[in-house]
DNA sequence: TTTTGATTTAATGCATACATTAATGCATCC
DNA sequence: GGATGCATTAATGTATGCATTAAATCAAAA
């Protein structure tokens, strides 16, 4: 009936590129996370299914995950919604991304890292000032990801990691929509430049404390901006 | 193709529990989790279907889900896997939940809980110690879990709590494993205690510094008997 | 005996079929 | 005219079927 085998199994691979449930997601989170599919939109299984070519079964598996990860809703017989991200919605996750990203740097810090490994914050700082010299906010907010996305996986915790980017994407569009409606980020360099020092000097609480004001003003702003445009949801 | 309604809807409606994903998705966590699928415990999704007295597709979709906890690995032609918990992660799990606790005690301090909203706390650590006393670990663990529970719903995040509870799940056998190797937890109670009179002071930091200690030393002792034992996964 | 290669076996991924059930529309009744 | 209830429609949950493809087996050769 039930089988149970102690051999030793190999490593989980890396999910099949190639699979059409990871298709749909895929597919499916970056329509999202380009407001391709803006909040609110709704669509059937089938609907979807026929958009990309499949039937309905990878899309349904691919929906089952978006939603656990937050992005859309699976209502009986309405089809999926994309779910919009509310004031409240933002302020927790801004939340727990501060606790995340506190401890990645806490523990990045605790390891003294070297000048070599902190060359692409470095890098990223840079880029980030270029672009806002270009007065590139978009290029300024890509190099900003990747400042911090650098920063979370040289932590070394991969679960860590993980749940940040989940956080991440849901809080993505909002972050979008308000780039140009904040002020224009001119302290982000010399912040992050403090943050790499205090981590060269393998300071954990310094980088710490620094990320979390870091965190906690993006947060503040962003639901400031929410406030002022009497957004209850986008 | 594609139905784009904005129409109002109503708020998403708690999942079905008569689902049969739903039942097999319970039904096989709590399999895991009490170790009646032990680490490394495989099966095949028909044999479960079977089992379960379903077809394979329920089984399939509550696999998925479990597999994003990280509760198990499904291998292609192999079926599913429970999934052991190393050293490594025990270390990552960890790390996160000192990161969210933290916080979730941080946020409760600062909103100054009344004496009424505490008592939960209160009566949670009452019976450790009153477990304690009859030398029941169980009961104690019980206690102890409930205890944290409270906390970091009372912060009021919801989706942090989530967050907290899903890595909890991934620890818990090891916690429970260890429950008897560990020295017993005299001090559990004036921690928790303590704990308590900051969150009413309102002292956000001095909580957050508690709870740190509290589950580094947790996070420590656990993986003390890990090496001690030359445990490689569990 | 060990290794290599072809053949067979079998488990899953995806497609399709079916059943259940909520929503919609229409007719009837108040 | 409005409301209530029944019939119809249709979308998802679940089951089943089929094709793909990896694993296992077995045979043959070195």
């Amino acid at each position: 009936m039930t089988s149970l085998k102690t051999s030793p199994i190999k490593p989980a691979e890396t999910a099949d590129p190639t699979s059409m449930v990871e298709d749909a997601y895929q597919t499916m989170r970056r329509k999202i996370l380009d407001n391709i599919w803006a909040p609110g939109y709704q669509a059937l299984e089938q609907e979807i299914a026929l958009q990309l070519g499949m039937s309905r079964t990878p899309v349904h598996e691919a929906l089952m995950r978006l939603s656990n990860e937050g992005l859309v809703e699976v209502i009986p017989r309405r089809g999926m919604r994309v779910l919009p991200v509310s004031p409240n919605d933002m302020k927790e996750i801004y939340e727990i991304l501060t606790a995340l990203e506190c401890m990645a740097a806490e523990i990045l810090a605790g390891r003294q890292p070297s000048d070599t490994e902190l060359k692409p914050l470095v890098t990223a700082t840079k880029a980030m000032q270029k672009a806002l010299d270009k007065d590139d906010l978009d290029g300024w907010a890509a190099a900003d990801e990747l400042f911090h996305e650098r920063l979370v996986q040289m932590a070394g915790n991969k679960m860590l990691a993980d749940a940040v980017f989940s956080y991440w994407d849901r809080a993505h569009r909002a972050r979008m929509f308000t780039l140009r409606l904040r002020p224009k980020p001119v302290n982000s360099t010399q912040e992050h430049m403090a943050l790499v020092e205090l981590l060269r000097a393998g300071d954990a609480p310094g980088a710490s404390q620094v990320y979390r004001q870091h965190r906690q003003r993006a947060g503040r702003e962003l639901l400031g901006i929410f406030e002022r445009f009497r957004l209850q949801q986008m």
